[in-house]
DNA sequence: TACGGGAATATTTTT
DNA sequence: TATTCCCGTA
């Protein structure tokens, strides 16, 4: 169908602006929209910082925008719209879609680092790279540390040296905030101080590693895309072809990142960034609220919108939400009001014991379906994952169908990170760290052995793509022999990456029993995987997406066929952001656990776990269950008496009802 | 040098 | 509780 008033013949988009009057759009913004979400939809020039409160229609707003831009006759692909998940991006492109028409599916968007990941594979030549660079997720990442930790013998020192997990994110933290690795340690880790040269030392053998076997991790990613658009001259054909920038979830984005969005909208300085300071819940990744404080230093005729009219929560959920976050040290001011009046209060519910918060929550949730509440509208919101396991119980013992989102993730699982390794080397022969971890799943192969043969694969003299016959003398057992000739299926494979995969796993089948007692369990997730495989036509492209937007579905509920299409949520409140359910529990609420014990030590801690409640709040529309027990399973103490967390503690009557859970004999 | 068993230990959130 | 670390044995 023609729509009526397409512009079709625009010379140079950048240079001739496109117009159309209000009347003469299809869809109706001005009386659709409240007048601040108006405001923001329809501009097109200039930078703008959009303060958007929880439920204050941010979404909305940017869909609208999107739509808008289009209408006024730019081209789709001049809009770049980065998210926070590629969930969200595809949500807002399908919402777009729907507005108007699949001209918004073309426009640009994604996460930061798909993004990233396309424009560096895109222009890998000006920016320096080989095209065909395999993506480290964050477990590969530390494993390579790893690697080098026990080759720097830092095992043998008197005092324990930190872990592959702690060196990594003190680099990684390095490199989103911009800070020094002793600023880091000093600030954060003061106890491994004195190991400041250390890290150095790896932070440098790491590098030389990456680039050695043409690898690059999360953070490569995005410092590779900041360097390139500092380049000018390199990148112009790149920012000229970007007309709108639009950044999402703007508070949990870093130093990095903002470099990246400044560098993005250097042709035209078109940039409009969306945020809530008071839900910034990511400084364990560099995150900084006070990004979107500094955003008027970086585009000095910025102009702030502030959208505080919210259209999901009760006045008396928002009430509760306020008093959690009005006790925040610095916030923007904002006052978030509703025209949704005459809801119950909250309730804050005191239990006994942890097994009896979990029989509450399930009670309450069969009373809720009696009164037709879906399961689809409710959610269970944690701050950690574990925080769910006795509920999990509770909720198979009802049969309650849910899903959890958050905690270990499918592409974790070791097994699916045994033959994903295999493909690594498929595709990147030069991936040290996937033969290492192919190696060692041998019969006599340790870290020596897998050390030294992957030196001769490397200095080539043991060539892997020629037939293992031609290759291997008998000092080699069986065993290589039997993966070389897998390897050499694989390499002179079309390699198509279903094919691939059916490779590997007649392979890995029986090393894979051999590893693992529980392999029945797990088997699931290799079939799984097979028919991910069969989505892909290339490995590149397989790869990458297990990197940056892997399925989140183990074990737990994988059986595609017998997935319920109601099912209650479990979340953590991290995973839960942005979304919205009827009612919310938020269980846990317990000091230790909600705030967490690693987050006394430092007031910035604290004050983002009160952000992380309020996010968690928020999420509710109608009714709000926050819940604890009193007495709670401590590792070190067993049972002990537990005090509810701080950010409840204090809450008065015409804010939430209390309720106290005794068994009933 | 590989590998299994038992001890130690730290314990969140995710692209 | 689950993972990592350490050590003795083959």
């Amino acid at each position: 169908m023609p729509k009526k008033y397409r512009l079709t013949k625009i010379a140079d988009r950048n240079t001739a602006k496109p117009f159309l009057k209000e009347t003469q759009f299809e869809i109706d913004y001005q009386n659709t929209l409240n007048p601040a979400q108006y405001e923001a939809v329809s501009s097109t020039d200039g930078a703008y910082l959009v303060i958007a409160g929880a439920g204050t229609g941010k979404t909305r707003t940017l869909v609208y925008r999107v739509a808008r831009l289009i209408e006024l006759g730019y081209d789709p692909k001049s809009i770049l719209l980065l998210t926070f998940t590629r969930k969200a991006s595809r949500e807002m492109m399908n919402r777009a879609t729907a507005l108007l028409d699949n001209r918004c599916a073309k426009i640009n968007g994604g996460t930061f680092h798909s993004f990233a990941n396309l424009t560096l594979r895109r222009y890998a030549k000006l920016v320096g790279l080989d095209s065909n660079f395999t993506i480290l997720d964050q477990g590969d990442s530390e494993d390579v540390i790893n690697l080098i930790r026990a080759q720097l013998n830092l095992t043998k020192l008197d005092k324990r040296f930190p872990k592959k997990k702690t060196i990594n994110s003190v680099l990684s933290l390095s490199i989103n905030t911009g800070r020094t690795i002793e600023k880091i340690l000093e600030e954060e880790y003061p106890h491994f101080y004195e190991f400041a040269d250390k890290f150095y030392e790896i932070a440098k053998l790491y590098e030389e590693y990456k680039r050695r076997s043409g690898l690059l991790d999360y953070d490569d990613l995005l410092v590779y895309l900041r360097n390139f658009l500092n380049d000018k001259s390199k990148s112009y054909v790149l920012t000229s072809s970007i007309n709108f920038v639009m950044i999402d979830e703007f508070q949990d984005t870093n130093k990095l990142q903002a470099e990246i969005v400044y560098g993005l909208a250097q042709h035209n300085n078109n940039v409009m960034v969306v945020g809530d300071d008071s839900q910034s819940i990511y400084s364990f990744r560099g995150a900084n609220f006070k990004n979107i404080m500094n955003f008027p230093n970086l585009f000095p005729d910025v102009k702030i919108i502030t959208l505080e009219e919210n259209y999901r929560s009760t006045q008396e959920v928002l009430d509760l939400g306020n008093h959690i976050i009005d006790k925040a040290i610095e916030k923007y001011p904002k006052e978030l009001f509703t025209r949704k009046t005459g809801g119950e209060l909250p309730a804050i519910i005191a239990a006994t014991t942890e097994n009896m918060q979990s029989r509450f929550i399930v009670n309450r949730i069969l009373e809720l379906r009696e009164e037709n509440v879906s399961l689809n509208d409710i959610a269970v919101l944690f701050r950690s994952s574990y925080s769910s396991f006795d509920l999990e119980i509770e909720l198979n013992k009802a049969n309650i169908p849910y899903q959890k989102f958050g905690g270990m993730k499918f592409i974790e699982t070791a097994h699916v990170k045994d033959v994903l390794a295999f493909l690594r080397i498929a595709e990147n022969p030069k991936d040290v760290v996937s033969w290492y971890r192919v190696l060692l799943l041998h019969e006599g192969i340790g870290p020596k052995k897998a050390q030294s043969i992957i030196e001769k694969i490397m200095s080539g003299e043991l060539n892997i793509k020629s037939h293992p016959e031609k290759v291997l003398d008998k000092s080699y057992k069986e065993n290589i022999f039997n993966l070389f000739l897998c390897l050499h299926r694989v390499f002179t494979s079309n390699k198509v990456p279903a094919e691939l995969t059916e490779i590997v796993l007649n392979y890995y089948e029986p090393l894979f029993k051999k590893k693992y007692d529980d392999h029945n369990k797990r088997k699931k997730d290799l079939e799984i995987f097979i028919n991910i495989s069969e989505n892909y036509r290339s490995l590149t492209s397989l790869l990458a997406d297990m990197a940056l937007d892997p399925p989140r579905d183990s074990v737990a509920d994988v059986a595609e066929e017998d997935k319920e299409d109601e099912y209650l949520t479990l979340s953590t409140i991290h995973s839960a952001k942005g979304l919205e359910w009827h009612t919310v529990f938020i269980i846990h609420a317990v000091e230790g656990f909600f705030p967490s014990g690693m987050a006394y030590s430092k007031i910035e801690a604290l004050e983002e776990e009160r952000r992380l409640m309020y996010v968690a709040a928020t999420r509710a529309k109608q009714n709000l269950y926050i819940t604890y027990p009193m007495n709670i399973f401590d590792r070190h103490n067993g049972m002990t008496l537990s005090k509810p967390s701080r950010f409840i503690s204090d809450i008065s009557e015409e804010l939430a009802e209390e309720w106290l859970l005794e068994e009933d004999e």
